[in-house]
DNA sequence: GATACTATTTAGAATAATCTAAAAAAAATA
DNA sequence: TATTTTTTTTAGATTATTCTAAATAGTATC
């Protein structure tokens, strides 16, 4: 696989390089690449090697890896990618939230840019993936909403989930079991001192308990 | 890609053998397969080796390969993949037939049997692929349909256009500007000794002429 | 600042796939 | 049958990716 110039190998790299760079600006490093890549260090120093002289990464021995205009360009058309395979499965196949990950990864490395474009076009040209992730457009464009841990809203304060920061199924299952989703608006009434669990009470009027860890992966807009 | 145990490679590989061998039932020579992937007949040479080990292929030296009941299963969730995706392409992001074939030659790699059976429903089960080429069902059965090439049928006979043996966009597009398309019915008025070109008549009563090449790819089946 | 610990990089080797050139086998021809 | 031509296989390299183990750089600790 030439055509584009990059291996499926190299995308997820990319991919990786900018989703980890872009959360805290601050530059990768190549343990937290390896543990991302599932994979080791010593892979990891290859890799960024090679993709530093693609120029799609800036890297420095030693001082970790962020992502260059070029290298964000592709991650952006990557992740575009992913996103909109997901909504197809969701929207279309009838996919559970939670079963979508693993083919998207597949899917995204697909090279055509007309499938793209039609598969946009087809599922009306969607903002969200089924997790509530923002789908770039053609030019790398996306929503930016500010959203926030539920774990920090404050006691008292209505929001509504518009987000999962966790795809894994564990964790969605755990969502659908609670009976949160996308779109669940709900407000904070206490939280547990003893181990940092939150009470919070759904649309529904039912009150339930959710752990850190789920609050933490939880991202809300607050009203 | 270590999943179902084959690489995208070692899979069109596979479909290779299981297309040549299966068209004539005699084994497929190397330079036959090196033709048909596009590659030497040292690679050709190697990956016989790995495949004939992996007991995908039966394989003797110099004395070609032929397919496997083992590969023959692969090949045909293989091609059952390629066909459904130019069906969905075709059917659902209209694309034009002659521009799925590459799009579906990356496609059909994709691992997740939820994700085909799932395509299969969306799609409503369908026979045939858009070059009119059955659609192996879940466990490889295919509606057997018997079809000439129109290069053979005789002058005074009407037929009907059932499939294409070669879905090269020249063809297609070729065919598009004559107006025929699968399902076309015909009627064969004369054949020009000359050149061996035939003339046809169609549904809209027009008469046009096509070259031996055409009559030669054109599948049909007489009434 | 020397020592200990951790993170990162290099060295060297493995697997998959491919290629060129040379050797060997099979087929065709004389 | 002997010779020539074609086909096929092997030998030896090359590129991409990954891994283990060893070396080195950077950070933390006393
Ligand atoms: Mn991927
Ligand atoms: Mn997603
Ligand atoms: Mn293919
Ligand atoms: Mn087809």
């Amino acid at each position: 696989m030439i055509e584009n110039g990059f291996s499926f190998v190299e995308e997820n790299y990319i991919k990786a390089v900018y989703h980890l760079n872009t959360q805290d600006g601050k530059p990768v490093s190549t343990n937290a690449l390896a543990d991302e890549m599932q994979t080791t260090a010593a892979s990891v120093s290859d890799m960024l090697k090679k993709l530093s002289q693609k120029k799609v990464v800036f890297y420095q021995k030693y001082k970790g890896a962020s992502i260059s205009p070029k290298g964000k360009e592709i991650a952006l058309k990557v992740i575009r990618k992913h996103r909109l395979w997901e909504v197809f499965l969701v929207d279309q196949l009838k996919f559970n939230w939670d079963e979508v990950h693993e083919v998207a990864e597949q899917l995204e490395h697909i090279k055509s840019p007309l499938l793209i474009s039609r598969l946009d076009e087809f599922l009306g040209y969607p903002k969200y993936d089924p997790h509530g992730d923002p789908i770039p457009d053609e030019d790398g464009n996306f929503a930016q909403v500010k959203k926030e841990p539920l774990s920090v809203v404050e006691i008292g304060s209505s929001c509504q989930v518009i987000a999962v920061d966790d795809s894994s199924t564990a964790f969605l299952k755990y969502l659908d079991k609670m009976g949160i989703s996308i779109g669940t608006k709900l407000r904070v009434e206490d939280k547990n001192e003893f181990d940092g669990s939150i009470d919070i009470n759904l649309e529904n009027d039912k009150s339930i308990t959710v752990s850190p860890r789920a609050a933490e992966n939880l991202l809300v807009a607050t009203d």
